[in-house]
DNA sequence: TGAAATCGGACTATTTAAGTCGTAGTTTAA
DNA sequence: TTAAACTACGACTTAAATAGTCCGATTTCA
């Protein structure tokens, strides 16, 4: 439980191979795939949601690839987390990501103010801590 | 992602009502399940979960039940997840739970030192609450 | 025109979580 | 001593999330 997905790692992965980048204009998506073994076509979907979200940006056609858009001192873990996955947010509790009463038992929980905090000391720890802070 | 599982709320739910008992002597899983309207089987399960890992003494019979063996002090959230999940700790990473190469690409990862990090921080959170926090 | 890239969605497979069921064992009050 | 009220354990089923694939389309540039 409380594990991070695969697109999330790959999205980090990909996200700080691009802020290494000097030269050139592009990163592709194959040159990152081929690099760091993950595989393609899940990571074109990654990229393609980190694009959507304004992270990077594409340029397609043969001399193609992403673009960062930001210094990496300008991205947060969680802007990439959020970019991937569909829950907008860290949710410990089902009551938190969906509405109230998806949770079968929520008329009866006594639990989910103390879990709420515990939550909020989690996205703290993926909002402080930026792209800059895990390149080397 | 990085949602808690249905067994350890209703774990802590549970774990919480038994601090909560002060007159008697037992608390019956029957009881808990209809108070807080949780599948009686599977709550069963989680009452054995944290009964093996000694939080709680069973007694069986017809005045059966379950006590608290600590103070709601000396009980922190963390020990309650660990009695019910069967990875023994709040493990963001694939590598964490498992061997190392049970992740493909392992060899190849650049951000296990910074999402440690992260998880230090999680771990931490889950350590210094108590029960006794979560009460009222 | 064709190669190389992204785009989007539908699709399958795998794994995990959630919940159920059946049977056996223990204790105690009537 | 027997029936009721429990726990104990493991196999099982179902449901849902994750991981990964595939294909047809579009864009770009040599
Ligand atoms: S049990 Fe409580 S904390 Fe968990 S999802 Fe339901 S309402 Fe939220
Ligand atoms: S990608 Fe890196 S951090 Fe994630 S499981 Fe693999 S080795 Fe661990």
């Amino acid at each position: 439980m409380l594990q991070i997905s695969k697109k999330v790692e790959y999205g980090l992965i990909a996200i700080r191979h691009m802020a290494l980048q000097t030269g050139g204009c592009c990163t592709t998506a194959k040159e990152i795939s081929d690099r760091y073994q993950i595989p393609f076509t899940l990571l074109a979907k990654v990229m393609q949601s980190l694009s959507r979200s304004g992270l990077i940006i594409p340029r397609q056609g043969v001399y193609g690839g992403y673009i960062l858009t930001k210094s990496p001192a300008n991205i947060k873990i969680s802007d990439v987390i959020n970019a991937i996955e569909r829950v907008p947010q860290v949710a410990l509790m089902q009551c938190e990501t969906e509405t109230e009463d998806s949770c079968t038992i929520s008329h009866h929980c006594t639990i989910k103010s103390p879990l709420l905090k515990i939550q909020q000391t989690i996205n703290n720890a993926f909002q402080t801590m930026t792209l800059q802070e895990i390149l080397y």
